[in-house]
DNA sequence: CATGAATGAGCCTTCATTCAT
DNA sequence: CATGAATGAAGGCTCATTCAT
């Protein structure tokens, strides 16, 4: 019980100290921002960090678990109900375009960044995150196939190809595309009618 | 005309530099390669680097500078008098897809992470590498569409679209992903028919 | 009270520090001296220097003030209820003659020559030590003045003249002036003499 | 004959790189000027002074060797018939005072900070400049003693307390002392009458 | 466990000087 | 003699990490 409290007290205090690494990490960027800098947001000393986490990297560890966790609380609210395919891959593609608003934009980038760069933060990244989210998608385009809802060909890589376009838009968003930034409301239905109907000639 | 030797020489050395400094960021990421890194790769002596740029970042500059001028040397290559349009898309997308191998896509994401995190960098990159090419994409779905091989419909977004499609799968590609490595010469072709035919059913 | 104790171990640190520092740069100037000199003569580490000092010139700047705290002690110690006004002068001439041997010698060099170039530290120079002193100067002149031991013309000047006299000759000496150096003991009585009955004809 | 010229040549070469060097330290200081801004100030490459002087220092040199043909020249023009000796000394203390105005007050710090800090120098100032200087006023104050204007007493220390008052002042002012600036062109009076009759109670 | 002072490795950058052309 | 690119030593400063209290 005791055990329980202690672990308790540990897990919350990890979770201040992320958020302040989250905060600042987002702020400043990983590289320039400092341990100091991260203790000071999280109000405790240097040395105490280093009592929960293992070093520097090991919090982007953290933020990226921390991250995981709030995909897939945020994956369980879509209403998995729909009838009509468009109306739901709209929802479905508005989510995380959504989500990355404000804060979570910036910290996406610095995650980003380091994970492009970082080995063992890219294997984590992979396992943790987009694995699972890859996962979670196929399962559905498998439902929809097998709904005939769409056709039932290389749901795999299209699959793929769809989650690869929503985190090339964010990143060309970040990137400064004025377009993007000024449609981004839109673009929800302007992908779901593109993935469902194609750009070809219909007749 | 002596002039234009000296002018050729520095060319050729801030090449040269600029090789040598791809060549290690691309092994060892930006922030871990130290001058002394490129200087040796290079041959040179360290402060000659302060010669021909103004700074690491600046070095950084360079590289995507180059990036740029091989980026336009490729698109040029690609035959614009194709009539069926599936296979010229094939080959579009296949470019990018293949361009980035070995030493390229190691240094696609060394870029790519400090452009992230550099609003300096980002500000450069777009303007120079991704406006570029999506001025470049535009207008070609606008001749696509008047010559009405596809339909006249948000082309800006849509192409927008299809590029952030790309640069998302390489990245995925990147991070790990085996399905996609594996399928990576098929992608062209399956994401030309996704593209143009869409995923829903038909009838 | 332990707030008390934490910032007498700093003051003290802080001491230690600047006193490694004055005897490095008295040897062997301010330019010369690399931080890791003083962090060795200090038994420190070069990091730690950091921790009191902002960067290399604030240590100037601590030796600046440690000078103008000895000097405020050491003006204080002259005995202010002479009656003979020429032996109060001389004993008052004395004094900055005979601070300045040895190794306050050099260091009075060093910054003197730093303070020369380096307009920050002149500020704080003027402000911290010579405005004071000249007030102090002033006073005594006036309190003379209205004793009716000299004669109540030009002070503020005057004691400006004979300030600068006493700065010029110390400078002076070091220049490697031997004159000075042989009748470095004999020079209050002279210039006493010298300030209170000029040197024009007296009949 | 071509010799002459050669050495000619070579004599306003070196010249013309004094003038450029010492308006950029004038202006910079000597450590923060660099070897290309002399260059660049005189019009040529930065090799070119390696083949006039030594090092940087030896242009410091040069320069104290031109301010000693200059402060010569000056002194030859203070008309030496002067009767009133209090006129006289009254243009012999304004003429230093006036000298280091503008650039060549500037200099004058540059100079003297690098020469209290560099031994070389020193040795070089005191030989070429402070000593010839003094003899002269050794030799001024002798003919006035002879002439039974001034006593006859203390003369060598005593020119030494009037030069050392006047670098001192110069020196004060440098400082920032705002009365100094403001009085200055009173000085020389004020400065004669002081030093003529003394400050104290004549009675 | 919390603290935060101490550590010291390490890096970017400058710049006086050299020397081949 | 002029040039200016190349050199490379050197130094101030940062900051992740440790550890005695």
């Amino acid at each position: 019980m005791t055990d329980t409290i202690q672990e308790q007290m540990i897990a919350l205090r990890r979770k201040h100290i992320l958020e302040a690494a989250a905060s600042v990490f987002a702020e400043k960027g990983f590289h320039p921002t400092t341990i100091k800098d991260i203790a000071r947001e999280a109000g405790i000393a240097d040395g105490t960090i280093y009592n929960y986490f293992k070093n520097k990297t090991d919090l982007l560890m953290g933020i990226m678990h921390q991250m995981k966790a709030n995909a897939l609380q945020d994956a369980a609210v879509i209403p998995m109900d729909a009838q009509d395919i468009r109306g739901f891959l709209r929802t479905y593609l508005r989510h995380p375009l959504m989500a990355l608003r404000g804060e979570h934009f910036a910290l996406f980038r610095v995650v980003n960044a380091e994970v492009m760069v970082n080995a063992e933060l890219r294997t984590v990244y992979y396992r943790e995150i987009l694995e699972p989210m890859i996962a979670g998608g196929e399962a559905l385009f498998e439902q929809w196939a097998a709904a005939g809802l769409i056709q039932p060909v290389e749901l795999k890589l299209r699959l793929r190809a769809v989650s690869a376009m929503m985190a090339g838009l964010i990143t060309q968003n970040i990137m400064g595309d004025a377009l993007l930034e000024a449609e981004w409301e839109r673009l929800p239905e302007v992908l779901a009618d593109m993935i469902l109907d194609g750009m070809g000639k219909t007749d």
